[in-house]
DNA sequence: CTCTTTATAGTCGTACTGACTATTAAGAGA
DNA sequence: TCTCTTAATAGTCAGTACGACTATAAAGAG
């Protein structure tokens, strides 16, 4: 910001808009809200909100989060502040600027409308198109900005409860990438990262389903993959 | 965004603040305007402005761009949206949600203060601490995220002329990143990513200083590095 | 003419990765 | 109970990428 007094300048409003992904039955879903009025009346939105004299735009967003999910502890989900979107007519009623989020949730449970929260519903990816206003758009940023994520970060275990298997783990890369991985080169290069995941100490293996039971796994002091894992080909250039 | 009715909402200020980077002589330099009024009169502070109700930020920070550094075409440069501020307290007169940018610039032409800028000046990296607001921090973010996106996509050759050499391309590396890179094996590595740079077709070498006179190239159609060219160790783990 | 500087070419061993095969341990169904 | 299926885990092997080198070529400086 540079000189105050050169400029008139036009207040506008200020919201936040999340896209908040989880996995369920191995399908990536959406938080989405059902729109009843107009502009966009029955169209699948982002939650969101304005943005609070007193609060940040994160502060916002994680309130919202609050509010929509139904969540009573929030303060441990990963929370990424993704681009701001400002072109002067996404919204046809007034000048609005949005700080658009991503947020990754483990488990999904059936969010039942906090305080004020439109019934809000998980949405299998991909679904439920055209979003309103511009949401396409967040959405389809959020879901690339995940995906680079998932390469050269530990982002993947913000999708998995505190206790895991490597198999879960392999799944969240596989679903959000959309390929299909090889177990053992996974497991391989996902115990080589030192600090990504810790085998939990004298824990049971999960035994749930068929087949051989897992060992449990939780999600390691470390943040960022050296070297990345990186997703399969995508060759994509020109001759 | 979501319901309007249901919630009052509070009016803000909403500005974009630039990052605009450049090398001179070998060292990283940051635009920066010095402030004459309080608060922070006296600071050092980066460039930018109120966003105008008819554009987009990323069109005001185009805008400010062209203004403080008096170019007359910036539609060509890079310029990435960065993140948004939007703590309360971040300016003391007012509520300002601020739209940061990082802008990198081939040359450097000392900028002749355009229309209305405030006298702006190119300051080594590091040098003219603290900045005003958070002015610090945003800079901080800038580097960061120019250093990550070196790794992985073809950024680099936005801090070089149409023209350069694999020397000049390595200076950006090695200045962005703090670090001395081997020779023989960062050419074999831009050489080896298909679309990274191109050589100039019949051109004459460059043989301006010592030393034999190296090839000329051009940036090539590829945006993204794969695999990434990743900086050295960083390791960093606990144990 | 020689020294210094920089570009370019090439070598070599290690580490990482992708594509496999093999083995183990559970539940499901006959 | 036996067998089949499923999933986890262990291990192999070749191609490649990468870091650390050495060597050569082509310019200017002294």
């Amino acid at each position: 910001m540079a000189d105050y007094d050169k400029y008139a300048y036009e207040p506008f409003a200020v919201t936040v808009d999340l896209a908040v992904l989880t996995l369920r039955a191995g399908a990536l879903h959406v938080l989405l809200v059902e729109r009843g009025q107009e502009p966009y009346a029955g169209h699948w939105a982002l939650p969101g909100g304005f943005v609070q004299p007193d609060e940040s735009a994160e502060t916002a967003a994680r309130r919202e989060l609050a509010e929509e999910t139904g969540l009573l502890d929030v303060s441990g989900l990963h929370l990424e502040q993704l681009r701001t979107y400002s072109e002067p007519d996404r919204d046809p009623r007034m000048r609005v600027v949005s700080v658009a989020f991503a947020a990754l949730l483990p488990d999904a449970p059936e969010p039942h409308g906090g305080s004020d929260a439109a019934d809000a519903r998980w949405v299998p990816y991909g679904t439920a198109r055209p979003l309103a206003f511009d949401h396409d758009r967040i959405l389809a940023d959020a879901h690339e900005r995940v995906g680079a994520k998932l390469e050269y970060s530990c982002l993947a275990t913000a999708f998995c409860p505190p206790e895991f298997t490597l198999g879960e783990l392999q799944q969240v890369y596989e679903t959000v990438w959309g390929t299909t991985l090889d177990r053992p080169n996974f497991r391989r290069k996902v115990l080589a990262t030192p600090g990504f995941v810790e085998q939990v100490p004298g824990a049971a293996k999960l035994t749930g389903g068929r087949g051989k039971p897992a060992a449990l796994y939780r999600a390691g002091p470390a943040t960022a993959l050296h070297p990345p894992l990186l997703r399969p080909s995508r060759e994509g250039r020109p001759a």
